[in-house]
DNA sequence: ACCCAGGGTCATA
DNA sequence: TATGACCATGGG
């Protein structure tokens, strides 16, 4: 039960975190495909781009040439390769109907289904499957593995599907709430920490830390 | 002038 | 299966 009682600290250190920032279920899939290894802030640039243009909408962006999309996509990075996975998504999205995903019960074949698009990785399709669909996922990334292998809670050489299904496992009882508000503490508490400690020797929780092997 | 961010794919060995 | 190169902007 360490994992829940990590999850009660933060609670109680940062309060409910109201994630994912978005409006609409679609903003949420936007959004968890310009995040990839970028900063937030540079993703709502993006986001506004997109927004002012009328182009948050999964038949804007398949009719719109990828120039034109990378050009929105800009602030946000990546915007060649983002423009072309943003569109295939879309296009997937549109294909198999899946603008209600609650007509699937079980989690996994939706979750397969993501994965087979290009451009979603685990922990992309597990943030929309968490934050768009609001399925029992709990999201792994950088941050988590870092935090908790720290705590010695984790093994570092498990791969996402293993950490995934073991605070799956522990937290198993807990509402799909929960799991929502977990991962964003965990967003917020690294955020946090870097901010106010950016003594790397104290904040344990960038890059160089691992490699001085510090974490 | 660095380092890094709410990753993923592809080519090598 | 396990590294490494690559993608690219904006803030610290």
């Amino acid at each position: 039960m360490r994992l829940k009682s990590v999850y009660q600290s933060l609670l109680k250190t940062y309060g409910q975190q109201q994630w994912w920032p978005a409006d609409t279920p679609f903003e949420v899939m936007v959004g968890a495909i310009l995040t990839q290894n970028t900063a937030w802030d540079n993703v709502e640039r993006a986001l506004d781009n997109l927004k002012k243009a009328k182009a948050l909408s999964p038949d804007v962006i398949i009719e719109t040439p990828n120039d034109k999309l990378a050009r929105w996509l800009k602030p946000s990075g990546y915007f060649n390769i983002k423009a072309d996975r943003l569109k295939q998504y879309c296009q997937w999205y549109v294909e198999h109907n899946y603008y209600d995903g609650l007509k699937y019960r079980h989690s996994l074949p939706l979750r397969e289904m993501l994965l087979s698009v290009k451009g979603v990785g685990p922990e992309t399709a597990d943030d929309i499957l968490l934050y768009a669909f609001n399925r029992k996922i709990f999201v792994i990334d950088a941050y988590t593995r870092r935090i908790f292998g720290r705590l010695g809670l984790i093994d570092k050489s498990s791969d996402y599907d293993e950490l995934r299904m073991l605070f799956e496992e522990e937290l198993k009882k807990e509402t799909v709430n929960v799991f929502n508000e977990y991962h964003a503490l965990i967003v917020m508490h690294a955020k946090q920490i870097c901010k106010t400690r950016p003594d790397c020797e104290q904040c344990c929780l960038q890059m160089k830390c691992e490699q001085k092997g510090v974490v």
